[in-house]
DNA sequence: TTCCTTGCAAACGATTTGCATTGGA
DNA sequence: TCCAATGCAAATCGTTTGCAAGGAA
């Protein structure tokens, strides 16, 4: 998966900027390969330790200023990351208090922009600029069942 | 506001086998009044200090273990808490990307169960097993427009 | 007395930052 | 060349924990 994705990153970091050099390279990649958000540390060891913590966290921080991933606080202080919406398409979690893994999962086209009115809605009222919204599923998955 | 949920807490820290002792009863009464969920620090501040930081901490602790508080993770590694569903009722999110406040929203009635259908639904052909949902919806609240 | 609770300070773990070095355009 | 990017180590910051003192049953 060299493609489309790649590009729109290549792309977005030339407009911000700054180099998309091979570490960076090689955290996308990680990211992309996942299922789901991952932390600085997850990403680490993903790379073989490749790729330096301290240098994920910079890599992560770039990326997220220019739109390329966003983050997901997650249980214990622990902050992951995915693919922007742009990139990977809008979706939602499925959060297992099991084992505290994420999984990503797409709600019905009709339901999904049925819940976008809705919350453009309940929200206007309450003098709240929408951005984005997230629903977030919690219990457990299969393996921890 | 010294009613029902004072009583409810009461019983569910007997139960548990706790004592509901004067800083606890402090850090109960400031959740309850919040209109959404509130960190240690936070909390610690309202308070003016009266309870330390740490048994701040272990306040927290000893209320989601007796499920008295549920925990919300946020921003910058915070985390933080709010009276859990069956004593505040179920409700959503509306999380400030300027300011970091988190404030309470309710659904209407129609939506709100059409929602748990959908969760249910989509969640059980992933092999999860669900035991709660919430929304968040991120954007600009009133003051940071 | 006997536990539970509290406060302070030290310990921890995730994340950030200073600084000297490396590497790409 | 020149500035962005990197790596390491030290510094931060939220949170947890050890331990001795305080309190209620």
């Amino acid at each position: 998966m060299v493609s489309i994705q790649e590009r729109q990153v290549e792309e977005r970091l030339a407009d911000a900027g700054v180099r998309y050099t091979g570490g960076r390279r090689r955290v996308v990649a990680a990211l992309g390969r996942s299922g789901g958000p991952m932390s600085a540390s997850e990403l680490h060891e993903s790379l073989r330790g490749s790729v330096p913590v301290s240098s994920v966290y910079r890599t992560l921080a770039v990326l997220e200023d220019a739109g390329v991933v966003e983050p997901h606080h997650s249980a214990k202080g622990l902050t992951r990351y995915e693919m922007a919406e742009w990139l990977a398409g809008h979706h939602h979690h499925l959060v297992c208090q099991g084992c505290g893994a994420v999984e990503d999962i797409e709600l019905p086209e009709g339901l999904e922009s049925q819940l976008e009115n809705l919350v453009r809605d309940v929200s206007g009222r309450a003098g709240f600029r929408v951005s984005g919204h997230s629903l977030e599923v919690v219990g457990l998955c299969r393996r921890c069942t």
